[in-house]
RNA sequence: CCGCCCUUAGCUCAGUUGGAUAGAGUAUCAGAUUCCGAUUCUGAGGGCCGUGAGUUCGAGUCUCGCAGGGCGGGCCA
């Protein structure tokens, strides 16, 4: 079908030149689009650019041209409507669709990435913190993206730059010496390690000499003290123990864990050569580097006790994973909150004389809130993500328990679409649109969700492994409308593939698969496929094949499970 | 005060370079299975696309003003 399109195109530049309008191959094909409805055909030329040149009104244009495009290869029929020319493709091009789908497994990977590298900077949690659902969006959209830049042929580093340094690490290994054992913690896990940060916390407000202390104690750590490096360690040990059972869960794996402890030693330099290219200034004691040419606020690089800042951090780490990687880009995905931060330093490091700024991308989402309120651990207004996932499975477990109780490994279908669900929803809107949570909708996995995607794709397994193989010759099938529709769409999957990436929303992906789903579910629903015969029969079961490869290779990129059974 | 983002059906949201009658899900109501998995499918109602101008043959989409909401704005990250 694409190859119509280009078909079509050469033929316009053609037709259009006869009529003395010469426009190159991409400006030609500017000119097409889809139509909005797809009974109105495959593919449209709107004539309306084309009536200044032409002078001639839109409608007319298109009933001219229409005959100039007879027994053109691949289209079976023209039409003229208003001021639009629409094409309709011919059902030998719909058949060679299907079979382009089966002979490629990764149907919809492209290679425009080979040989370039990408960095992509995402969940990135804090030690000593419990994982909940500020973190989902970073944490599945970064892994998505990562997944689209496999899939179009990159190299990829996934980064979890973790949250490990900082003087709350000076008040958690004092709070942990004072108030606390090996034993607990052993016991407790982070919740042992919250405990103590909330309680250092508390008392710190009351008592001056407990800050001194942190303070003394971080001071500790920085100077390599082997007891203190030993506790701390220790901390990042159990706190990733616990992150890396969330991590397999959600099926995402990390290529670095270079975090703020990794980077802390490679700021002064970092500090010293935007001094050295006379980007620093002090103001008011602390170092800057103005922006004042961006419109932008000062990026403020040196607190005014020499010591560094988060955005000094960040530049530090872009150098050293340039010089490390080589990154055609560095994908930071985090918050809207931080899009001017990320702006600043990106502007600082360009300051730098680094052409690969350019490169540097941060990747926004919206605010997520419970109740309206924004999520606070320290009023305790959280969704632990842990007890989100289990949730879910549990929910599905019991669906799944009341429907389909024979189900050969329940548990772990359960948990394939519990955790599905959850990453769906996460990844189902533009992630820009700030959300509140609620438990309801949360756990509502009817209509436009994850679930619904996860068995429409078991549907189609189940058509296969009862159908047998899908060969044999279909030649001169004339398919109906749920099948073409369904094609049409299928073969839309590369073109959404690219767009996703491009625009770094799996959002795309997502509704792409539920607009397949529906397509399928209407053929299926219209169409016998097991019990059709000859010609028919062979193609369905085809369709039902490529269906499958192209929802499978969608719930890959989203990073959810396939599911041949529910 | 300044900057960025958001505003489309009762609710949650789509709407790709400006193009044909603004679409899904959900909720409400009414239907469909002798047959491949009913977590499915069909239909109905539901809209001054926040508001006012402008550009254009054509604006949900682009520009500007305004309103409402969110998030930022030098020593947190």
């Amino acid at each position: 079908m694409r190859d119509n399109k280009t078909i079509l195109i050469e033929k316009t530049a053609i037709v259009l030149a006869e009529k003395g309008v010469t426009l190159s191959q991409t400006e030609t094909a500017a000119l097409f689009e889809k139509p909005s409805d797809p009974k109105l055909g495959d593919l449209a030329l709107p004539c309306f650019k084309l009536a200044k040149t032409l002078r001639q009104a839109p409608p007319k244009i298109a009933s001219d041209l229409a005959p100039l495009f007879e027994g053109t290869e691949g289209i079976a029929r023209i039409e003229a409507v208003g001021g639009y020319l629409n094409f309709f493709y011919d059902s030998a091009s719909c058949l060679s669709v299907v079979e382009e789908i089966l002979q490629n497994d990764r149907y919809g990977s492209s290679d425009v990435g080979t040989g370039k590298t990408v960095c992509l900077d995402f969940s990135s949690p804090n030690i000593a913190k419990r994982f909940h659902l500020g973190h989902l969006g970073t944490t599945v959209i970064g892994n998505a993206i990562r997944n689209l830049f496999d899939f179009c042929g990159y190299k990829t580093v996934a980064i979890n730059h973790l949250g490990d340094w900082g003087t709350q690490f000076g008040k958690l290994i004092y709070a942990y010496k004072h108030w606390s054992s090996k034993e607990q913690v052993e016991q407790g896990g982070i919740d042992e390690l919250v405990r103590l940060y909330v309680t250092f916390c508390n008392q710190e407000a009351e008592d001056d000499a407990l800050k001194q202390a942190a303070r003394d104690a971080f001071h500790l750590l920085e100077e390599g003290d082997a007891e203190s490096l030993e506790i701390w360690e220790y901390f990042k040990e159990i706190s990733l123990r616990e992150y890396q059972k969330t991590y397999d869960l959600l099926g995402i794996t990390f290529d670095s864990y270079n975090g703020e402890a990794f980077f802390s030693d490679k700021m002064p330099a970092v500090v010293d050569e935007i001094r050295s290219k006379g980007l620093l200034e002090l103001d008011n004691g602390a170092s800057v580097v103005r922006l004042d040419e961006e419109n932008m606020p000062p990026c403020l690089i040196l607190k005014s006790d020499g010591s560094t800042l988060y955005p000094s951090r960040d530049i530090a780490a872009a150098i050293w994973r340039k010089n490390e990687y080589d990154f055609e880009k560095c994908v930071y995905v985090t918050s809207a909150g931080q899009s001017l931060h990320f702006a600043q330093w990106f502007s600082v490091v360009r300051r730098m004389g680094y052409e690969w700024a350019d490169g540097l991308v941060h990747v926004p989402y919206g605010t997520m809130s419970v109740g309206g309120e924004k999520l606070a651990s320290r009023t305790g207004n959280v969704v632990l993500l842990d007890d989100l996932l289990a949730e879910a499975v549990r929910k599905c477990g019991a669906v799944i328990e009341e429907k389909h109780p024979d189900l050969d490994n329940k548990a772990q279908i359960a948990e394939a679409v519990g955790v599905g669900a959850v990453v769906f929803n996460a990844l189902a809107n533009n992630r820009i649109k700030d959300s509140d949570f609620n438990w309801e909708d949360a756990l509502s996995f009817e209509g436009n969700a994850g679930p619904y995607v996860q068995y429409t794709y078991a549907r189609s397994a189940s058509i296969l492994r009862k159908g047998g193989e899908p060969a044999g010759d279909n030649t001169g099938y004339e398919p109906c409308a749920e099948e073409t529709a369904l094609v049409g769409k299928l073969a839309e999957f590369p073109e959404t593939v690219a767009r996703a990436l491009a625009e770094y929303e799996p959002s795309i992906v997502s509704r792409y698969l539920l607009a397949v789903c529906a397509l399928f579910n209407q053929f299926y629903h219209n169409c016998r496929i097991l019990n059709a015969e000859g010609a028919s029969r062979i193609f369905r079961i085809k369709l039902a094949a490529a269906t499958h490869t192209v929802i499978g290779n969608g719930l890959d990129l989203l990073g959810i499970r396939r599911t041949e059974e529910i």
